[in-house]
Order: structure tokens, then sequence, then C-alpha cells
DNA sequence: TAGTCGTGGTA
DNA sequence: TTACCAAGACT
């Protein structure tokens, strides 16, 4: 019976496998290509907690800027963090960083699940796909669409995450010995286009015959998971500080601490807003907007940005000065903006400051 | 274990 | 508009 589970979905696979630019054929061999497991470690470490959508067009621009693994360990963190601003989930490029590093160094990535657990940024997920799916290893893939595909199939009523141990059962027994990357492409795309966390669609599912979830009428229901907690309400001030410089304008960014929120990458300066905190209205190199440069702030309104924890209401304020705004940071011309790699939010304050001038 | 950490699409 | 949520890792 779990032979059966195996071989129909990989049949189902074989005739409606996604075509994405990291993936290989169903059924095809694995790739004889040095930057194989590379694609496949680059693609899955993007496609945490993100849309296949989202991710496309950043796989495309990092390996075309950074071909191969050795590429990308040569390259300056700072440049692989503005190439990920827009992505989310900054640390994910800090270990990007690392683990290429890490892995040019050993000659290549570890072909075994232990091995590449131990790589930075690689958790008990990421480690089992690439065995599985660049290497041709039997790993267990659990992931967000195998949780809930699992516990549908076997009508698992326990909540999560208590329900984990269980799904990792049930999604150990009816792992292959053979093709167990298709088997965790196919579960994925299955829990993606059919076996959706709304309105799954069992009339398309190759599963449905096997489906005690669909059988008892609760298929829709699982997993059951726990209540979200509300997201806090939280308002903080950014900083549009402008000088002209020549021809053209520039405008003060800074470098956010490496870690906690936005870690590591460019930002405006604040008044030291966070998840948890509103932010003073204070500008960072001391004093309140209104000592150090009375009357030279101009209003610019405000943006909104939801992060996963907070909501957050951005004022913005902008000034035009002639000297140096103290502390660390950089002039950056405004013209090559989109080049520093702004996270969306501030991305977002920069248009507004922008949609103001001229 | 539970909290932290982004973003954009969707209903 | 709000709430959910997507190929999770780390502490």
């Amino acid at each position: 019976m779990t032979a059966s589970i195996s071989d129909a979905l990989l049949d189902w696979y074989d005739r409606n496998a996604r075509a994405l630019p990291w993936r290989n054929p169903p059924g095809a061999p694995l790739p004889d290509d040095a930057a194989w497991p590379y694609r496949v470690w680059l693609s899955e470490v993007m496609l945490q907690q993100t849309t296949v959508a989202a991710v496309k067009p950043y796989f495309e621009a990092f390996t075309r800027r950074w071909p191969t693994v050795e590429d990308l360990a040569a390259a300056p963190e700072d440049d692989v963090m503005a190439a990920w601003a827009g992505l989310g989930y900054y640390s994910r490029a800090r270990n990007l960083v690392k683990c290429a590093r890490a892995v040019a160094a050993r000659g290549g990535f570890p072909a075994e699940e232990a091995g590449l657990r131990e790589l930075p940024g690689l958790g008990a997920y990421t480690s089992a796909a690439i065995a599985a799916i660049a290497f041709g290893r039997r790993a267990v893939v659990v992931d967000a669409n195998v949780e809930r595909v699992v516990a549908r199939l076997f009508a698992l009523r326990q909540p999560l995450p208590g329900a984990r141990k269980p799904i990792r059962e049930k999604a150990e027994a009816i792992t292959p010995e053979m093709r167990a990357g298709d088997f965790a492409q196919a579960m994925m795309d299955l829990g993606s286009q059919v076996c959706t966390a709304k309105a799954p669609r069992c009339l398309l599912c190759p599963l449905s015959s096997d489906c005690e979830g669909r059988e008892k009428g609760i298929a829709e229901s699982l997993p059951i998971k726990p209540a979200k907690k509300a997201k806090p309400e939280r308002r903080g001030t950014a900083f549009w500080i402008e000088r002209i410089n020549g021809p053209g304008r520039e405008v003060w960014l800074v470098k956010r601490p490496g870690t906690g929120m936005l870690g590591g990458m460019r930002a405006l300066p604040d008044d030291g807003w966070s998840a948890r905190d509103d932010g003073s209205g204070a500008a960072p190199w001391g004093g309140n907007p209104e000592g150090m440069w009375a009357g030279v702030w101009e209003d610019l309104g405000a943006v909104r940005h939801t992060f996963t924890h907070a909501h957050l209401t951005l004022g913005l304020r902008r000034a035009e000065i002639s000297g140096e705004p103290g502390g660390e940071g950089e002039w950056w011309p405004i013209e090559r903006l989109e080049e520093a790699g702004l996270p969306t939010l501030y991305a977002k304050a920069a248009r507004l400051a922008l949609a103001r001038e001229s």
C-alpha cells in the first residue's frame, strides 16, 4: 500500500511537474555539471518561506552574476546582501555567503544529508532536500507542503507542532528508495497546486483514493494549526538627509547591525524603532529633530509595512544639509539608489521621498 | 519550546 | 482592509 502511494505520485509528477529554472526534468538522470548542486542549494535556500514566483528573478540574477559556488564565495558580502534585497529573511543571505565559502574551501558540497546539515543556513528540511534532489540520496524531505499532504493522507488530527513526529514517521514510510528527489518535489508540487491549504482540489489528486482525510471529510481542516498571535502596531521615524554634490544629489545611508531585523542591510537612519518598541522620534546622531537642525525638517508623510510579527507606520522626515550628519554612514548618489540594495521598507520610504521631489 | 526574522500574493 | 501563508533556520 505504501509503495503504491509513491508510484501513483511519481506517475502524476511525470505528467504534471512544473518546469522551474533550477529543476531537473522528472525521471532524468542527475546533471553531470559541477554547478548542479550549487543551483539546487541556492534555490532551496531562496525558497525557504518564499514563493516560487518571488524566487525566480532572484535565482536568475544570482546564477547569472555568480555561476558557481566559487564565484559566490569570492563575492564581497555587501554585494550579496544588496542582491538579496527585497527577498526577505536576510539572515539567509549572510548564511549564504558563509556556506559558499565553507563549500568552496572544502572543494564542493557534501553529498550526504548529515554533512549538509552542518553547513550554515541548512536545517533539517534543506539538507534533506539537497541530498535527495542534487545527489539522489534517499532522504525524508518534510516541508509545510509535505506536512499538509501527509496530515490529510493519514487523517492526523493532532495539532501542530506536536504532530511533527507522526508526520515525519508517515513521510518516512512512503518515501521510496529510488527517485527520492523527484518524490520530494512531487509532494511539494502536489501541496502547492492540488492539496492546497485552502480548498484542496481532491478531484485532481492522484492520491485521492488513498486519502483518509478525504474519506472522513476532514481533509480541508488538516493539519490543525495553533492560533496566530495578533501583530502589534508600531510607529517609527526615518530620516531622508540629502545634499547636493556636483551635478547630482546624494542621500545619507547607514548600515543596520548584523543581527536582528533587516540585519546587515543598508537603510535610512531612523529613531530606533523595533518590532518590540516604538521609535523615539529623534534622529540617531543625537538631539531631537527640533534641536540640531531646528526648522530644517520637512514632514513627508509615512509608509506602512507589515513584518512577520508587527505592523509598522514609518514616518519620513526630510532635510537638505551642507555638512555631515555625523555617525557611521555613506553618501549615496540618488541616481543609483537602486544599486544600494534597500530592503522593501526603505525602498517604500525612498519612493515616497522621491515622489515629493522636483 | 516559543519567539524572531520579510515579503508579496490571495481570498 | 485584514488575515493567512509560502520549498524554515536559528536561538
